[in-house]
DNA sequence: CTCTTTTTAATTGTATATGAATTACCGGCA
DNA sequence: TGCCGGTAATTCATATACAATTAAAAAGAG
């Protein structure tokens, strides 16, 4: 999935004291609006959520940055905000490595999300609209539709997908924007127990995900609020 | 408060085609841990939230590197982190600009306050120790003592420095990142609407600090849910 | 053979250069 | 007078270069 991925060519800056066999213009023939730091957060963002980067792992600048054909610069940048997303730890003169999440870690960011959509939830269903409904029911069919194809990583992108688009709608920016960042957390959780999820209990949290949408539609509010619970804390 | 604040010297990187005046050699001289780009961050944070840097005022990276007699790089570093943190807006390719913040803005980061430091606290009162209980007190007692002094900007670091202690010691270091992100936003909050505040009310709001310490050596959770609630959004 | 110390190599932190994009300014025209 | 378009000036994005530090490797002592 994230493989083939090269964006452009190096651009800007000055000459290399070597001739420089590659003039190229550089950012006058990209036609793309993202930034390449922005390329590059994507990019590593998904190496490690793909779990082809290592818990732990150290990620030198320079290595990677010679693997996406760009400088330094925009992969410091990179780290440094994925750093902020925790899904990776920068020693400072030292090295970046690959966040690794420990138990507690993943209890602590599903209490705080539970807390969190549930505010959310309170909020949406007094300003639900059917293009609300609409929009959630088709992410919740959706991500149903790719498990069954078996396409796992999809799947777990959609149901994040969910979630964050519940919030969006909620209207509370501030708090999409956190959640945003709980999620990549989350995700990282999901990937390093990847194995300890069986296929009905997937399959039933994405089933929840479409009788929110029923609740939301009849204005239940108590019913959601034991429903996200549920959802979020299995355990209990 | 904020302005003498002089950053070391400039220290590697080229010779600059100019002959160089100031060849000294830099970090060696350097004592301090702290690299440029956090000394950078406090700094600019500082100006932002004493009211030096205006709403909206624009902060272009080279002027700022000036200042602090820095290059441009370190500058940019801390302004990418001021806007993870809610102070700066990045307009890309453009430049970056003091966040202005909405009243609407401002209730919602009341309701995701609200609702983790009630997290916070039915998770510390479970646990609560002497050592917690003696450093809230002290916390809430040095900020009444500043308040009289009449030293606001002390008082208003102690009055945040009291709720992140609070979740601090909650245990839960997700809750804590989170809160501390919220944080650098309520302060930008209380800089725009320093006038709207009468100091009774100030004094009121300190004192129910204390009263929070009481209440849990009591382990009086309901009474503490709703002093939080009273706490963070008095219109209710 | 293991532990400590010294040397070497790798990697980050910071400075500066350069091109591209945006914004601001100014003069011509309706 | 007011608006539009072109040019100049800022400012950012990204590149490379050098310095300083840490981590790794090698050498030496017990």
């Amino acid at each position: 999935m994230a493989k083939t991925m090269t964006i452009k060519r190096r651009s800007g800056g000055k000459k290399a004291s070597a001739p420089a066999p590659l003039p190229i213009p550089g950012s006058a023939l990209r036609f793309d609006q993202r930034s390449l730091s922005e390329e590059a957060y994507e990019h590593i963002k998904r190496l490690i959520l793909s779990g082809v980067f290592k818990d732990g792992e150290k990620i030198p600048e320079e290595k990677i940055a010679q693997i996406l054909n760009v400088s330094r610069t925009p992969i410091r940048e990179a780290l440094r905000q994925l750093e902020q997303y925790g899904l990776v730890v920068i020693k400072p003169r030292s090295y970046a490595k690959v966040a690794s999440v420990t138990f507690r870690e993943a209890e602590q960011v599903a209490h705080v999300r539970l807390e969190l959509e549930k505010l959310a939830v309170r909020s949406i269903v007094k300003t639900v609209v059917k293009d609300d409904l609409d929009a959630l029911a088709r992410i919740a069919r959706q991500a149903v539709a790719k498990f069954r194809e078996g396409s796992l990583a999809e799947t777990f992108m959609l149901d994040s997908a969910f979630h964050l688009e519940l919030v969006r709608r909620s209207g509370n920016n501030i708090l999409y924007d956190i959640l945003e960042r709980l999620d990549a957390k989350n995700q990282l959780v999901r990937v390093r127990s990847v194995a300890a999820r069986p296929a009905e209990m997937v399959e039933r949290l994405l089933r929840e995900h479409q009788a929110w949408v029923t609740m939301l539609a009849n204005g239940d509010e108590e019913g959601l609020m034991r429903a996200v619970e549920a959802h979020i804390i299995p355990g209990n």
